[in-house]
DNA sequence: GCTCAACAGATGAATGCTCAACTACATTGG
DNA sequence: CCAATGTAGTTGAGCATTCATCTGTTGAGC
């Protein structure tokens, strides 16, 4: 019984269109922040989500939830982004085995550098080949997929299977 | 002088909502695929890609520039394709320095076995969500963009810096 | 015909990510 | 107060991708 639904031609198009159109455009800003700032868009990412927090200063988990997800990831993406210099690892004065991530003045220095670039690349990547109508179009879905996507976890950042192991008990 | 053209907020909200939307998308086709089929979805591509080849066989050029950009991946991917026993290698007739990929029966039971599962994860976390009128807008965004961001090298799938030597000769 | 540049692929080191443990602390229920 | 469970974060192995380099082949110009 294959009662798959599967694609019509229009879906296959589009979802297609939209793989290699997302590579695209990935590549080209990670290309270009890469060469020009030494960093992935990842850790790009990282700095400035702590630019923008008071006191430059976020839990390691706020930061984690925050655009990044897994903290396996973040995990190591501090690591280096530490041994670089950009941030320092710090206790959580209220909970023991918090972290408290924070951006030096080093890491706001790079971060400040490379942003020119970075937005000029989005820029020319993304925004100048749309429309008014299609940027409007754009974020109206993506904000669409956000919400419904976020809000029905089925592997949301659970990577720990700690549930699998007892579900069946 | 400080002529970026920053992103104004209409801009930066779009931007890393489209960010954040790619993840949540991709993580989660990513995810189902490896964990029901064991591949990750760029080998996915791979075999379909042969699959509707004729002969389901292709020059690995061919397939390279077929959605996958870069050569040294390729490689490395049909080598690990190679090794499961989904893909064959064979000379090219015409030009000795070409290699042609082949797809397996295995290869071909392979991908049959996992389309269902893909296609249902496609639609689960992408179509379900948005309206026809979505959906097509999307479609059109994502043509846009491929049009603008193939026709403009820049750095197309030229990894090679064999220009950067001679250019100023 | 020879030379030299372009092309097709392969390869190995380095990097970032995922997954599956693991440690340490916190919190809840009895 | 103590056990059991959940939470925060780290760590290391395995894998995919990238970059630079390398080999071998083709093709163009002299």
């Amino acid at each position: 019984m294959d009662h798959t639904r599967w694609l019509d031609a229009d879906e296959q198009r589009t979802w297609r269109a939209f793989l290699t159109a997302n590579r695209l455009v990935l590549d080209r800003i990670e290309r270009q922040l890469s060469q020009d700032s030494g960093m992935p868009l990842a850790y790009y990412e990282i700095l400035v989500r702590l630019s923008e927090a008071p006191g430059h200063t976020l839990r390691m988990s706020t930061l984690a939830s925050t655009a990044l997800s897994s903290r396996s990831r973040l995990s190591h993406a501090v690591a280096r982004l530490e041994e670089a210099g950009w941030v320092r690892r710090r206790a959580c004065p209220t909970d023991r085995r918090g972290a408290l991530a924070e951006l030096t003045p080093e890491g706001m220095a790079v971060l400040e550098a490379a942003a020119p670039g970075h937005v000029e690349s989005v820029r020319a990547t993304l925004f100048d080949h749309l429309s008014p109508g299609q940027q409007a179009a754009l974020r109206e879905i993506v904000e669409t997929l956000i919400g419904a996507l976020s809000e029905t976890p089925e592997w949301p950042a659970a990577q720990d299977a700690t549930c699998a192991t007892d579900a069946r008990r």
